[in-house]
DNA sequence: CTGTTAGCGCGTTCAC
DNA sequence: GTGAACGCGCTAACAG
């Protein structure tokens, strides 16, 4: 079934017949429904979507990638959040959304895919790779959660600044023993964390947030996770409290690592706030603990998602959108307090 | 920049040049090399996924719905794992995964977007909508939750069966008190559910599971929740354990659920499991609880998804997949028991 | 308001 | 092993 069939049928030329379909030119009442009446009878249900992203150069589809696999990256709900904010925004353009990961096997997807555009989030260390990959096929491309390139706008909040308030708080309360958690900073999975490796590291959102927390406790002691998850901040927490130089306070660089680190105080016996401080970054809503309410910073995601969108379809339209930086809210929650004596 | 510049370039035909890019055909080393070469002069980088798409008749895409927002679908982990398992085998098979919801404003992309096949998730009362559009559009289409229609395969597991299991559990402990909170039944909201109202339900998972309960607790007080969601266990785990008839075991048609209804009780001063049996089902890792292990019934959430995109990749090849049913698991965890005296 | 004309960029017959 | 020609189904100019 094409249009021109049912053009032939309903009588018109096969351009008066897409003018009835898409309901953009003048066309009669009664030639419209001549022609829709003819599509109903041929069991045609309008324009082949491929040929007219042909004819228009465009397929009304934007990539979103995420970081490892769907059930990886949604185990966090930042990433889910964003997602649900470019999907909103993109819905209501009339575009689609094409879930992609990093992953070895998928891409060829990501290679072969009709894209108009695509949100690049996450910094995995494949995103310079993709980002040449884009340009050459020339995708208009935005950043999520990592730094502008040259001709690549981002969207993100200022993670140093916002890390830098966390810290501030602690330092304030009396705190001289801080150590942070980090998320992952290198491909290689280091652990421990030196400034050195960090002067090496890109300008990712671990990095800026390390660089936060440093700025208020040059000396504390950084550890990065290998994963944004609970089981991760339980680990790298049990670390840092099993250090001969104990700290005091945590700055966890997600709040899914810092209910980790809580676990793991708690696990050791020790009470939060009372003797261990901790805060976490994101302000997702945590039923982990129903006794504690997480001192952290809240972000937001599905605004982030959603000004990624606007930003990828300015830039499909030719336009030249900036880059954008969105704040935090602290939130004071209950598991900060003074140093023990 | 089209192939066709380039074949020029490259002083080859566009169907060499065609053939030097897809390596289907017979082409001579020097003569391949001759044409990458020209592309990477060119700066060309591949068929154009539009132009292939129309002459092949396939975008490589395949849609997935998932229902309400991104936001909402993905707070429970078992839509994430569905997507998991889709993305994975689509992945593999070189397709991408279109990500929709059944919101009104994702209508124009379900419509307009170029796929080969679909995959509708949940019970969604639009569902006999968005099948009769899919239908229309020759749209290969698998179900995955809910039950086969004719020409349109399903992927699920027997929850009749998993649920009757689990209350048959309850029944031998000596529980003849029984209550069940059901995931949505209806469009308007229904809270109590009666059995003519089941009668009038679809075959859905909750009108499944309500089955399988009432199958071993006939006289069993049925209330269904308007999500699953943990606040949403909670809310009607009280209005069942405030009833003046409460009951000594609740089974919930999801583990977010039991989770809410374990909240519930111990609100109310009640121990889990020594006053109060509550499972769930899904068997999805909840960090609500460190005390308690839910009894549950694990379903594969990835299989499921893994096997859903398997047979619409076989539904698009042109075959005739059968409907798949899965096995579900029993978790004993912590929380039945006998019931106090 | 309607019809005619011309491609969009590619893959795939066929001949050679 | 390579090239010429055709059409996938549609829409955007323009002409009437």
């Amino acid at each position: 079934m094409t249009l021109a069939a049912v053009a032939r049928t309903a009588g018109v030329s096969v351009s008066t017949a897409s003018l009835a379909f898409s309901g953009l030119g003048p066309v009669s009442d009664a030639t419209r429904d001549k022609v829709l009446a003819a599509a109903d009878t041929l069991g045609y249900s309008g324009p082949d979507p491929r040929a007219r992203s042909l004819r228009q150069g465009r397929s009304g589809v934007v990539g979103m990638l995420v970081e490892n696999s769907v059930i990886r990256a949604f185990r966090d709900p930042v990433n889910v959040g964003m997602v649900d904010g470019v999907a909103e925004v993109l819905g209501d353009a009339g575009a689609g959304v094409l879930l992609l990961t990093d992953a070895p096997h998928a891409r060829s997807a990501f290679d072969n895919a009709a894209m108009d555009g695509m949100v690049l989030s996450g910094c995995s260390p494949l995103v310079a790779e993709l980002l040449e990959s884009l340009r050459r096929r020339h995708i208009p491309t935005v950043l999520l959660g990592s730094r502008a390139r040259p001709g690549v706008p981002a969207v993100d909040v200022d993670n140093l600044t916002a890390t830098e308030q966390l810290a501030r708080r602690l330092a304030e309360l009396g705190h001289r023993q801080a150590a942070t958690v980090t998320l992952p900073l290198d491909a290689a999975g280091t652990q421990f964390v030196s400034p050195a490796l960090l002067a090496g590291a890109g300008g990712d959102t671990a990095a800026d947030r390390l660089r936060g927390f440093w700025s208020v406790f040059p000396t504390g002691v950084a550890l990065a996770a290998t994963d944004s998850t609970v089981e991760e901040g339980e680990r790298i927490g049990r670390l840092l409290l099993d250090r001969v130089d104990r700290p005091t306070a945590v700055v966890a660089q997600s709040d899914l690592l810092a209910a980790g680190v809580v676990r793991a105080a708690e696990g050791l016996g020790l009470a939060v706030p009372t003797d261990l401080s901790v805060v976490g970054f994101d302000g997702i809503e945590l039923q982990t603990f129903t006794s504690h309410a997480l001192t952290t910073m809240r972000q937001p995601m599905q605004d982030k998602g959603r000004t990624a969108a606007r930003t990828v379809l300015r830039l499909i339209e030719g336009g030249r959108p900036r880059s954008v930086t969105l704040d935090c809210e602290f939130v004071p929650g209950t598991t900060i307090a003074p140093p023990p004596p």
